[in-house]
DNA sequence: GTAGGGCTTCCACCAACTGGAAGGTCAAGA
DNA sequence: TCTTGACCTTCCAGTTGGTGGAAGCCCTAC
């Protein structure tokens, strides 16, 4: 299969799959006239990456989870790890933005959104932080 | 003041400072002997520039908020125009992080996590997009 | 032979910093 | 006076995960 393919099939842009050989992930064969020569197992790769990366985790996870896919005598622990630890990221993640969503639409509440140029918003940007000038 | 002074005042690392004005976001002007020297000025600009980050406008929006927050003539609905989109950016991000956290908490609870090796977090993670092999 | 698609490499760029090296400045202490 | 240490300077490189584009093969069809 030549990258236009595996790109279809996989779903990611073939840019993103040469990236990918670039760091490692995969290593497609080469046909005589230059091309990538992939095979089935390159394509599983490719589509587990797609999924993996799809649901947010790093390439370093995602090149760990492949290792420990690959070997049968992995513990499903070591797998579940790498998955809670993401899952820690995501909710700090939605934690933080949820703050900021907060924030952010209590101000646009309070802002007229008119012609005048009072905006609570500017003012609130425009507050110092609890800090005091050097003495 | 030097900037030792507003990192400390802002609440921003020095780095971040020297780049804000690598890229325009401040002109503090030069002592005698090269330091950057800061005014009551700059360092509101960068309180105003460290809470604009931290409820998470882009530079791009600080800058356009900025220009906003120097212009007296504004109008309110300007400013609540740009909070308004960056938003909407939250939500988005909230409502992604949030369906890759229902996938993925659905799968670590199906993970028995000991050491054996079947595991349903691989087993999803393998499972090829709906697409087929060519022709 | 030429037009088109697909493929190749390489280089640059995105956001928003951060780390580190090499070196100048300044005030205090021995 | 010298030195130590905390500041400060610039510049270069790296981070994450790709994306865009240029220049140039390859291959098939017409």
């Amino acid at each position: 299969m030549n990258i236009g393919d595996v790109a279809r099939m996989s779903g990611l842009p073939a840019k993103t799959i040469r990236y990918y050989e670039d760091i490692g992930l995969v290593e497609p064969m080469r046909s005589g006239n230059g091309y990538r020569s992939f095979r089935e197992s390159d394509l599983h790769k490719l589509a587990f990456l797609g999924r993996a990366r799809s649901l947010g985790f790093t390439i370093d996870e995602c090149r760990n989870l492949m290792q420990l896919y690959a070997d049968k005598d992995r513990a499903s622990s070591d797998v579940k790890q790498i998955a809670k630890g993401h899952l820690q990221r995501i909710d700090a993640k939605i934690e933080e933005l949820t703050q900021m969503r907060e924030t952010l639409s209590h101000l646009i509440r309070a802002c007229a959104g008119d012609n005048r140029p009072d905006c609570p918003i500017l003012s609130d940007l425009a507050s110092l932080p609890d800090q005091k000038k050097p003495a």
